[in-house]
DNA sequence: CAAGCTGCATGAAACGATTCAGAAGGGGGT
DNA sequence: ACCCCCTTCTGAATCGTTTCATGCAGCTTG
């Protein structure tokens, strides 16, 4: 009942308590004989091994963490997908926490986890306001790796897809399809994604020599039911200023749009055309199968996890890296020529 | 730099161990001049509290696990987020672990978990397999919660939808658009929704009254990518042996099954028509929208969590609980009665 | 004024694992 | 017989917290 220590094991095979640690973490120092007889005593009360006091004793733990704006977001999930594989092959611990977007709760997961003095954490943050809270992690030694978030200065590792390219794709793609009246839709504008996408948005149209006109739409979250709210919105616009595409800053957003604009009896891509961003598994299974930017999700994941396991083994002679993908347009039917 | 022990704090404030250690803990127990020149210290120092050390002397942690079948299954991340807010609501941290569906990699987590001294386990166990680990968890003090998983005996609460009415429901719906040959993809069937819902459907056949088929599809996974390949067999069989509608242990498959279907030209509901299981948001997004049995994810999550806590907290006086939450089923286009 | 409180602060004793200097015993070489 | 080395095992010290018995003032109370 009582959790079996180290102490009872040795008392029960009659050995020392250094011997009892010697066979769980260098068995080739003991005798096999007696190595056996603790084996055996260790079966015989069930004994396992307290994390805390081994954390204790060496001043940090095994576990990484990962922190994600949405554990609900396919495209986290295959993030941190990649990211379980390296971290497990190491023979670590992967917890996911999810800020939720929301800065408070970022910030109570860091603090919970710098109590625990994981060994690292990977973290899309919710803005830069997040900034100071990783300086301070970092200068207590724990490393920190931002996922899908560019530089953020030399101070710490970065792995990211280019967000201003990807957005940069989508609109010469919709420019290309005939579109002048294009809206973008996403928020809050404060997660540097978001922003990104949109700049590399209006970076094209700026470039493309004819006018044209890129509305912004903002949302408070990236979620479907924002894209079918802001969807509303747009459809409530005089006809002759409503949008004839819409850039949806995701997925997620961009399946609502679909959703609200096929319930009220509006055609796409004939009436509005849809490219989205991320390009998650169900994008390709949608009632009109979308357009939109992919990533690399689960390289990112993998990636990330590598440079953080590089960091926390290789200490002081470690220098800071930045990994940046290739975003990759994938044309569905979703952003077809519309016909008129 | 390195971190700084509640040991130099009291040496930073002029007080001792202990009286740093009631201004952490017991606040009001402490003088409030003594209080200030603690916390003045303490941010000074930044001093930030070691979890560890608070475990091994309190003998367990304030985190509670959650170790579903598949991190990346919208199912899953509703029934989490379910659960998250009542472990966040009560001051615990949840992990997350995934067990990939598979029996090995459930047992390394519960391994650690154990180590780890964790408060409690919500899971979903891969299979029947599992019992003897979690009732060595329960042996051990820890409470286990069973997710989606009916009793399981009577050795820990568990949380439920009745999966046996879910087929049931789905395959009655089949049978009334005139189905007759209908097939039921889904797999390993050691996962026990697999099995249940299966057996409902089956049950429901055989209470038709009129002859019809039920054949089986077993998959690996309950992937979007085996519903593809499920579909692709499907498919190749000769026309009078393949069935008129599927019914798919849950949405990933059946949206595979749709997306397969759809590339090799086939209509659905006309040629074959589909019902999944969940209800997963991306469902009525489908290409056609999809039927579906909804269950009450999140709630799922909710209820788990409270029935763990309550566990944790009640000790002895505790008495396991049994919630069964009904499914229900939500008709949308993929199993119109077809037009022939 | 002695006795008994109350409020605050103290510091030693756990918690359970790891590590490390050193003891014990057994060979081998001279 | 002696010395030295090697393997194997020992047990005390340590990590950072929490808790608890204890000490010490300064009050009230009879």
């Amino acid at each position: 009942m009582a959790a079996a220590s180290i102490k009872e094991v040795a008392r029960h095979a009659g050995v020392s308590l250094g011997t009892v640690s010697n066979v769980l973490n260098r068995p080739n120092r003991v005798a096999p004989a007696t190595r056996q007889r603790v084996l055996d005593a260790i079966a015989e009360l069930g004994y396992v091994r307290n994390d805390s006091a081994r954390q204790l004793r060496a001043g940090r733990s095994r576990t990484i963490a990962i922190v994600v704006l949405d554990v609900a977001n396919p495209f986290f999930t295959d993030v941190v997908r990649g990211a379980e594989q390296v971290v497990e092959e190491a023979g670590a611990m992967l917890v996911v926490c999810s800020s939720g977007e929301d800065r408070a709760r970022e910030r109570r997961h860091l603090e919970l986890l710098e109590e625990q003095r994981v060994r690292g954490v990977l973290i899309t943050p919710v803005g830069l306001g997040s900034q100071p809270h990783l300086q301070r992690l970092n200068s207590r030694g724990i490393p920190v790796v931002l996922v899908d978030r560019g530089s953020g200065g030399a101070s710490c590792c970065s792995v990211a897809v280019d967000d201003v390219l990807g957005g940069r794709l989508a609109m010469d793609h919709l420019l290309a399809q005939g579109h002048r009246r294009i809206a973008y839709l996403g928020g809050p504008f404060s997660i540097p994604q978001v922003a990104d996408r949109h700049a590399g948005a209006a970076a094209a149209l700026a470039a493309y020599g004819e006018p044209g006109e890129l509305r912004v739409a903002a949302t408070d979250t990236l979620t479907v039911s924002a894209g079918r709210r802001a969807a509303a919105e747009l459809v409530s616009l005089p006809l002759r200023q409503r949008p004839t595409a819409v850039f949806c800053a995701n997925d997620l957003i961009a399946l609502g749009v679909l959703q609200e604009l096929t319930t009220r009896g509006l055609r796409v891509p004939d009436d509005i055309a849809i490219v989205g961003y991320d390009d998650i598994e169900f994008a390709g299974a949608a009632a009109v199968p979308l357009s939109s930017v992919r990533q690399p999700r689960e390289q990112l994941g993998r990636t990330a996890a590598q440079l953080l396991m590089e960091e926390a083994e290789g200490g002081a002679t470690h220098r800071h890296r930045h990994v940046v993908f290739q975003p990759q347009l994938v044309v569905r039917h979703s952003s077809d020529r519309p016909r008129r």
